[in-house]
DNA sequence: TTGAATTAAACAAACGTTTAATTAATTTTG
DNA sequence: CAAAATTAATTAAACGTTTGTTTAATTCAA
């Protein structure tokens, strides 16, 4: 999975993921982790160092980075400015589904916000992300495409909290569609492909002026 | 504050709910809130029965219902029912920013999910404030003004998705954008001012036909 | 045979809750 | 209205668990 990990230690990171994106971080004890994982307690700290360190060696490996992706789009010179941020806005919702049980691990931890590892990471990754947009932005500007005055941020905002508010929300929203009788992995593509429609519309009146 | 709550209860509530918006449920100990509220660990119990009952009766005061408003809008005639929708997206900004402890704590026990009572309280709440909001949006159907074809639970996943967010991005939010001289309450009232200009110009998005 | 991996057990600290005793407030009674 | 009786509020201490981590012994691989 990752470069110097064994598999001993791949199977504590990944059943740690879920049972922190279960029941949080605070609600699971390194002995839940390790007899799920079939694994003695004692490895935790053997491996990790602490409880703590397992959480930061989890975020290390997700995090979310976007730099690659802008990089291909601004150098793809078969898409309008637009259609560069739909590319990238269905980057984000494929691999945020894809990566759900650690999103739903970063909401909280976002709220609770108390590891200085944690806080410095995502606050780099952020700032990484937001700068790396905004060449797409300025290229749509320049071009006359996009409007002069754009709240990057506000509208990664609203991006990120649409998607991971569907990843609290997705049994809601699939009982009130009647989509319970499609398997998991229907309803996952039927979602995506609603998240990518409905924020590309989004996209689109906040970017630019027409209709 | 709430009928049948002295104001020792009060007292273990707000501070409860500071701390739990703060370390999150898991995180914070009936001893630190009895502590910094002033008064003994045992009264938790006494009072309320036990720690997630507490938990509970903070859901109970502050779950957010809207039913009166979407009354209130619906016998407005002075509002085209873009305006009506304006008026309630502004109600969800200004309650939402009015109780960011409790809303930050209700982001994360979404995620954790493990207490039927509250489960049960949010599932409730979501159906009810759904079906008032249809109401609303019928109405502009009815007149022509609206599309036919509306995502309502997807249209409020990203109100209430972009507002949650930046509950958790404010800070972010406020340092990329320089605006730390100003005063919390001054940055409060720019950041409600310019989550509904922006959700605005969503909603007039998804919901009408013109630019 | 050396060093890493793995184990069960032990560690002190912290957890939510209960108990039994005491103080304060309220109600009943003479 | 005061004294007595009753109920409610408050306390410090103790309860048994569970917590994250460490230890010291053992197994395994090189």
């Amino acid at each position: 999975m990752k470069p110097g990990f064994s598999a001993k230690q791949v199977q504590l990171l990944n059943t740690a993921e879920r049972l922190f994106s279960e029941k949080g971080f605070d609600g699971t004890s390194v002995r839940d982790i390790a007899e799920e994982a079939g694994i003695n307690t004692a490895m935790i700290s053997y491996y990790f160092g602490s409880k703590e360190k397992l959480m930061e060696a989890i975020f290390e490996q997700r995090s979310l980075n976007i730099r690659e992706k802008v990089d291909a789009l601004l150098n793809d010179e078969t898409l309008d400015p637009l259609h560069k941020m739909y590319s990238l806005l269905e980057e984000y919702v494929e691999k945020i589904m894809l990566s759900k049980k650690f999103h739903r691990i970063l909401l909280c931890e976002q709220v609770i916000n108390k590891n200085p590892a944690i806080i410095g990471m995502l606050a780099k990754i952020k700032t990484r992300n937001l700068s790396s947009i905004n060449d797409v932005i300025r290229l749509g500007q320049k071009k006359g495409i996009f409007k002069k005055q754009v709240d990057v941020p506000m509208m990664m905002n609203s991006l990120i909290g649409t998607i991971s508010h569907m990843l609290v929300n997705m049994d809601f929203y699939r009982s009130y569609h009647k989509m319970e009788t499609l398997t998991d992995e229907e309803f996952e593509k039927v979602i995506k492909k609603k998240l990518s429609t409905h924020i590309k519309i989004i996209f689109k009146a906040i970017l630019t002026n027409e209709s």
